[in-house]
RNA sequence: CGGGGCAUGGCGCAGCCUGGUAGCGCAUCUGCUUUGGGAGCAGAGGGUCGCAAGUUCGAAUCUUGCUGCCCCGACCA
């Protein structure tokens, strides 16, 4: 590609929309355009980005033995209603009506879709193994868009459905999804990992995200340091610690006045935060619920929504019901004599000479002991998030904390769908059995934003390899004024492109400081210099996106260096 | 959805408080000079100041409504 034929506009100021680095460069690489919230065009820049990733993604599912299909964006509500999912999706689903006032529904993800071609298609275990899969544009109308690409309304997923006669056969086409992923990611050149997830309410099934690592990932992940054990903090298990220490504090109520916060609470007592606990009042099945968690740690709500009686999603309780439960004012409330469920997380109840809230305002207690001003409880339960230094579940060290971008996500469904909407094939003794399912989803677009946000520096981006939008560029010094260099150029652009690289040609008429800027805010891998200096000496002048320093190079030399199109 | 902020040429911004016919940098176009890290000079084009009402002799500026965009939002108990 010439680059004087490509439309390229980047741009030297960082639009104010955008937040984080990966949209930022986007946005001055020209790789999108955005049309509304979470609304973007591809540019044909990063259009080139996108199809990569794609080609790596198809390989790498047929491969595994998928098939390919595309089904249709729209969707009608029955389906949806079949599903129960209508009423349940809620305002993430992006309703349409049409001419004759029916509703549709633009696909946010198609499991009610494949499970009525399932249905339709497949008559007898025969026909199974099977996993169709599909790339194609979703529509979530998110709460709040934001991080371009990486939570954006539209994009672009290959989403996976696979269907088995029963629960082995799942784990075996699981298996080899999860296997592909791998494949898939390590093809892109991209740092990931791969965690154990929330199954969600769907409740039993196994689940495993993939995902890519950067210090802006909104996901926060819990990992060994052997790599045995990694998870997403939601689900990150916590384990029982040993009973409390003996007392040695005399329990005594004191006068915190406004002290509504741990914060607060510590300084006026002079406490750490890991000496007090929080008793969270959040809604109930049956009235109000208590959750104790020691000062210091988060509650987590995948967690503490799971446990009986407590609503889900988990709802904090309004100061009403908080006074009416704990007969003072929010901020203030205590494990100690209230009258309603209360569950303590391990850590808290290990803790002794503890500080709680007393029911009462403007007053806390301190000393507490369990046991002696409280009773010890029957059991405690799990229900913060892990932090680093916790004790490793299952295994021996402890956890190391880091932040992730999900970017797959591997589901064994079982029969949720199928149940409902009647998904069925007759087993070998002839019996109708209800197919097991697995979905397995990629967020394609999303793997750009997630590229970058790994791989770039203060000049841009720096493309993986696999997924640069060309693998090499070649900038022409003064080709207007030297007859020399302008076919020099010509003849290795032609001579590249002729061995199959992607290779993007320079060819405006401007100055090479503009030139070599825009070559690295774009990221190319490759960089190769033709000078009239460089050809006195039978040199070009080559530099890795990664390198700091050029180094000549013989010209016979640079299909060597570069070599096929799998370049590194 | 709740809270906050912003809306002026393609991009980044000033002007608004204290109404008087819109400006700067970048980008774009023309010419000359320049050409190894985002050139210089001279000139040019491009804006119904988000939309709609209102106040006023006069509104980018003041008032009201609407729309769009951006940021924050269990962790307080």
């Amino acid at each position: 590609m010439r680059y004087s034929r490509f439309g390229l506009t980047t741009l030297k100021e960082v639009p104010a929309e955008a937040e984080i680095v990966s949209h930022q460069l986007m946005l001055r690489a020209g790789l999108i355009r955005r049309l509304t919230s979470g609304i973007f065009t591809w540019m044909p820049l990063g259009l080139r980005v996108l199809r990569k990733v794609e080609a790596i993604v198809r390989e790498e599912m047929d491969r595994a033995g998928a098939l390919e299909l595309v089904m249709p964006a729209v969707q009608p509500a029955e389906l949806w209603e079949e599903s129960g999912r209508w009423d349940e999706y809620g305002h993430l689903l992006l309703r349409i009506r049409d001419r004759h006032e029916r509703d549709f529904c633009f696909g946010p993800t198609h499991e009610e879709v494949i499970t009525d071609i399932a249905r339709r298609e497949l008559k007898s275990y025969r026909q199974l193994p099977l996993n169709w899969y599909q790339i194609q544009t979703k529509f979530r109308d998110e709460i709040r868009p934001r991080f371009g690409v990486m939570r954006a309304r539209e994009f672009v997923m290959k989403d996976a459905y696979s269907f088995d006669l029963d629960a082995d056969g799942l784990a075996a086409s699981y298996q080899a999804m999860h296997d592909a992923y791998t494949r898939i990611f390590e093809r892109l050149g991209l740092h990931f990992r791969v965690v154990d997830a929330d199954s969600g309410e769907i409740g039993g099934s196994r689940s495993q995200e993939f995902h890519v690592l950067a210090d802006s990932g909104e996901d926060a992940i819990a990992y060994s340091d052997d790599d045995g054990y990694a998870s997403n903090v939601e689900t990150a298990a916590t384990l029982p610690v040993g009973a409390p220490p003996a007392p040695t504090a005399a329990f005594e109520k004191v006068s915190t006045p406004g002290a509504r916060s741990i914060e607060d609470v510590c300084g006026v007592l002079g406490v750490t935060a890991e000496q007090v606990v929080k008793t969270l009042i959040v809604d109930g099945d049956d009235g109000p619920v208590a959750l104790v968690i020691r000062g210091d740690h988060e509650l987590n709500a995948v967690k503490a929504q799971k446990l009986d009686g407590v609503a889900s999603p988990l709802t904090m309780a309004d100061p009403k019901t908080v006074r009416a439960a704990t007969g003072a004012e929010p901020g203030f409330a205590g494990p100690i004599g209230l009258d309603i469920p209360v569950y303590f997380d391990h850590a808290a109840a290990a803790l002794s000479d503890f500080v709680c809230g007393a029911n009462e305002a403007d007053a806390h207690f301190r000393g507490v002991n369990f046991g002696r001003d409280l009773p010890s409880p029957a059991a405690t339960v799990d229900i913060r998030n892990v932090v680093a230094g916790d004790p490793v579940p299952g295994g021996t060290g402890t956890v190391s904390i880091a932040r992730g971008i999900e970017v797959g996500h591997i589901f064994q469904l079982g029969t949720k769908y199928s149940e409902a909407m009647g998904a069925k094939v007759l087993d070998p003794d002839g019996r109708e059995r209800v197919l097991e399912m697995g979905c397995y989803g990629i967020g394609i677009t999303r793997i750009v934003g997630a590229a970058i946000e790994q791989n770039h520096d203060e000049n841009g981006i720096i493309w993986p390899a696999p997924i640069a939008p060309f693998d090499v560029v070649i900038v022409p010094i003064n080709a207007h004024r030297s007859d020399a260099v302008r076919e020099a150029a010509d003849a290795l652009y032609a001579e590249l492109s002729a061995a199959g690289l992607d290779v993007l040609l320079d060819d405006r008429d401007a100055r090479p400081g503009v030139k070599f800027a825009d070559a690295e805010l774009i990221g190319i891998p490759h960089r190769l210099v033709v000078s009239d200096r460089g050809l006195a000496a039978g040199e070009l002048e080559y530099r890795h996106r990664r390198d700091s320093e050029s180094r000549a190079l013989k010209r016979e030399d640079v299909l060597a260096l570069l070599g096929s199109p799998a370049v590194t």
